[in-house]
DNA sequence: CTCTGTGCAAAAGATTTGCAAGGTG
DNA sequence: CACCTTGCAAATCTTTTGCACAGAG
């Protein structure tokens, strides 16, 4: 790992994704850090985003249509509505037991795991009774 | 769901799949495809890739850098090596009770869920060492 | 002063989509 | 015959990258 700079633009970055208690896209944070820097661009936002994660001060999640960032960076699960696309903080305890089975079972040398669950949020999932009814 | 066609190139496509043990991405899927018709395009593949998906003839893996899709219609977990970027199945049982614990906490409609251990898998694993002495 | 980080724009990937023609049921 | 599917190409969308200049340490 190099050496790790503290920009305005980063601490932007990390500012952006502290200040939703989402999970926004890059792109999201993109938007959310333009309106307080209107110079600031795509570019650097990707690049810092990936910085940031590789330091573990953020997390990157993995979800259908386009990768979350996270603030938390104790590992979690996630939900993910295949309604309207957002994405929740699961309420389950993360299972380091799995990694330690995996990697004995497999030879893996295992970094950790992401879960993400699928389904309809409640305002979705009563949104979908309407319809069939 | 609607009326789901067998055409020639869907066929194809379904057999791309099986006819491979590791987990492909869309564009290995094409290739294959296109070595036996020369002329099936990639919007085809595509296609036909979420529309198996969708009706769990296949399953559709999110994995970073690649979407990868799987035989295997079963809920299983999977393993993503950093190293080499391979996608293998993980032996560990799939836990129905995570969903039925998530629902009841949330009020999700909780479709089931997905688990990737990343890390390094033997191989890349031995050649990081190498790397490090 | 040195070297990393930034802005901009172009490039690179991956996937989707419009449309006319083709093939299935 | 109706209409789902295909091929092709263009369009989207997301993320990465080259390069000259700016700014942190």
């Amino acid at each position: 790992m190099g050496q790790t700079r503290n920009t305005r633009q980063r601490q932007l970055v990390l500012e952006a994704v502290r200040a939703r208690m989402d999970h926004p896209s890059a792109d999201e944070i993109y938007l959310d850090a333009r309106q307080r820097d209107g110079r600031i661009s795509r570019g650097t936002v990707y690049r810092n985003l990936n910085i940031l994660a590789e330091c573990g001060e953020i997390t990157h999640v993995k979800a259908p249509a386009a990768d979350r960032y996270d603030l938390r960076s104790e590992p979690h699960y996630h939900m993910y509505c295949l309604g309207c696309g957002r994405v929740f903080d699961a309420p389950m305890p993360y299972r380091p037991d799995f990694d330690h089975q995996v990697a004995e079972e497999t030879g893996f040398e295992i970094r950790g795991h992401q879960t993400i669950f699928e389904g309809l949020c409640p305002a979705c999932r009563k949104r979908a009774e309407q319809f069939e009814s």
